[in-house]
DNA sequence: CTTGACATCGAACAGCAGTTCGCATATACT
DNA sequence: AGTATATGCGAACTGCTGTTCGATGTCAAG
């Protein structure tokens, strides 16, 4: 009777469904909570409200998503809607695959100062124009958590060594701690810098090694030193 | 100097607002959606929605949560209360316009035993599910025509000083001819081998330069160099 | 003591949001 | 044709939600 397959099940939707859990799905990544019935009727162009209601309750049989009554924004994915997914119901993995492609904030330059804070982003739809987005294929992310993932714009040559040049953008994983040899971004607020070094823990102190041949490594106390990232990926376009 | 060790920063909170975050989070968690004004207001004991209110813009300018403007339930938390974290802010990842997004064919391996074919002038709407796609950021292009667009995975260090590393993902550019100096993709038919080098056109006689010091340049006739390729870009997952 | 910054409260308002209901349309089946 | 089922529309209702404003209390600095 019923197959499992979630390809098949996602094809018996009707077009308005399917359009109504990709909206919703794509909105919840874009803007961290659910939509309201009004807001998806907009989106996929359905005039009414209980319209909206009606294919809502009926993703929800169909086993889709969850509501909770009478709360505004109150709906939950429930599963993926393509093969090849863990057909989790756990919260926070639903996100997955609303796209295979993710766009991560290039928060500023690193060893230029501290990345630039940003100012508040309330424009719904509008990019904030200061503010760089790079978008890249989620494969290449291969698992990580994109909420946890950022870029920065490399500036100078202290890497170069590691392939890693001016101008280049590097793709960072948030993270407080690292192995020895790992090239991560530290926030030094004795210099009130974020740089860019290969880490290395000599029990008392900190050993930041630059990876050009010119350059000397940088020694710090423990204390002064806070890891906010390791290096996932470069980008370069020449 | 400001103490940026965000436990630190966590305990500058009021007791009002670190119950406000815990309460958001656990929220979050439990029910898929964030909470409203009252809600919180409610689980912390707080009589006044505006008092809510007030400690919610605190915190966004604290840097701990963002807010949409006059949208029911438009709180994103942007960091964790505990354990050392970038203080950078981070821009909620907004609607996606997959039209932004360009899909180009990996092709096949550059310096590998097997010679790499081509597409035709158009790659057109399938690809072969063999075949690799990279999905990159239409902006990265500069205005490149998508259609003439491909990558290639590199196999070998020879251009290790050009910043390319084995396994680098090169993005080039269909093209015949180039500059010298240029990073190429060039076709060599009595080698029946495709190799990513530096071009430098000597007149009677083409000079493939790898940009590896250790390694010597190629030498071959015009006629037999077909170039295929324009490096514009290099993309590494490490 | 006065001042000002900070935090809180209560109340009100305008618009938002989920729900419900009557009615219309389309399709398949008898 | 007649009926049942599924789907869609518009309107209205009620409660919810974010915002704003004036007033009050606290506390440290001048």
């Amino acid at each position: 009777m019923y197959d499992d397959d979630p390809d098949v099940l996602y094809e018996t939707l009707s077009d308005r469904q399917k359009a109504i859990l990709d909206f919703i799905e794509r909105f919840i990544e874009a803007d961290g909570f659910p939509p309201t019935i009004r807001e998806i009727g907009e989106a996929c162009d359905i005039a009414s409200t209980s319209v909206v209601n009606y294919n809502l309750n009926k993703l929800r049989e169909g086993g889709w998503l969850e509501r909770t009554a009478e709360k505004s924004r109150g709906i939950r994915l429930l599963r993926p809607r393509h093969a090849g997914q863990p057909a989790t119901r756990e919260v926070g993995l639903r996100l997955s695959n609303a796209l295979n492609v993710v766009r991560i904030p290039k928060i500023g330059r690193i060893v230029a100062s501290a990345p630039v804070m940003l100012p508040g982003s309330d424009f719904g739809e509008y990019y904030d124009p200061e503010v760089d987005v790079i978008e890249i294929s989620r494969d290449m992310l291969r698992g990580v958590d994109v909420n946890e993932v950022y870029a920065l714009e490399v500036q100078g040559e202290s890497m170069i060594d590691a392939l890693i040049d001016d101008g280049d953008i590097v793709i960072l994983r948030k993270q407080q701690t690292c192995r020895d040899g790992e090239l991560v971004a530290v926030w030094l607020p004795e210099r009130g810098e974020t740089t860019l070094k290969a880490f290395y823990d000599e029990g008392t102190r900190i050993r930041l090694q630059p990876r050009n041949p010119g350059m000397a490594p940088i020694y710090v106390h423990p204390n002064n030193c806070q890891i906010q990232g390791k290096v996932l990926g470069v980008m370069r376009m020449v």
